[in-house]
DNA sequence: ACAATACCCGAGTGAATTGCTAAGATATAA
DNA sequence: TTATATCTTAGCAATTCACTCGGGTATTGT
């Protein structure tokens, strides 16, 4: 499979989505996150560590504790979080988002193969930060009416 | 670093536009594209392996053999050099552009960020797509003649 | 015939990464 | 003070990666 994400990702996402669907209802803790999307409650803190460290979540500690997003779901991008939890999108070392892009190109012509790898990276985070969490969260909401639709037909 | 690519399709690449800049001169050895790209040799025959089976390259054997494209370079696309050496484009096992597509969303939520997948996978699919080993050699002209037209400032 | 060249094939391997688990420390509400 | 949570570090089995090793087979020039 090419240029897949990892799990970090994948999970990451669900969960912040997660607290989407909630934003506004107080601290949520990740026990119930966890159970929700079928996640190891452990890893979840792994990745909610970085996701708070990014500034991307908030947490409250404690009985009642949890974590609520530090910003409004409509101004979080899925670009953002895949960021935080996987590194800068980059198909290939030479093209990183980061700013020391590493030592490529010795040769000529690895810079033509690198003009692709540009393209790939830059389509990749186009898609990534046009979508919000509230885009999701709207998302989520049609596809449940849809679903309803279907079935008075 | 998110959505990396591994070196498969990194020095696969960069051997059939070798053998792109080199279309019409017959069998191109791999020992000698191995030399010009500094990739292993041993490494590349493993991938040839692949890209012969999969009907991009024809092989001479024997003294004075080697490979060369099994099509014109303007009928070459980047994704299918990629696809052959890395698997199908897919981001997420659920969105692979594989017929079995997998068991995934047997929760609702899940499909929402799939949505996000399908178009990363898209995305990435378009562009790659959109780019033959022609276009390649074109730019590899270009670049040069820009390096010499700076060069006389 | 016989080297030399070069493709073909499968097994193995060390290093890195992934996807967690384990064990505990710290903070807060009831 | 107890239960609930967040925090932190360490470790670890399994997988993947990027090769290497050791052959075999086909073809060409001498």
């Amino acid at each position: 499979m090419a240029l897949k994400l990892s799990t970090r990702g994948e999970y990451g996402l669900r969960a912040m989505f997660d607290l989407a669907q909630r934003y506004g209802e107080g601290p949520i803790s990740l026990k119930s996150v966890a159970e929700r999307q079928d996640i190891s409650e452990h890893y979840l803190e792994q990745l909610f560590a970085s996701l708070r460290k990014a500034g991307l979540v908030r947490s409250v500690r404690g009985a009642q504790g949890g974590y609520t997003l530090a910003r409004e779901p409509r101004e979080i991008k899925v670009g953002e979080i895949i960021r935080v939890l996987e590194g800068p999108i980059a198909p290939m070392d030479c093209v990183s988002e980061e700013e020391g892009e590493g030592t490529c190109c010795a040769r000529a012509e690895t810079c033509v193969a690198r003009t692709i790898w540009e393209k790939v990276r830059d389509s990749i985070a186009g898609v990534l930060d046009s979508i919000t969490l509230e885009d999701m969260v709207e998302e989520a909401h049609k596809l449940q009416s849809k679903d309803k639709y279907m079935y008075y037909i």
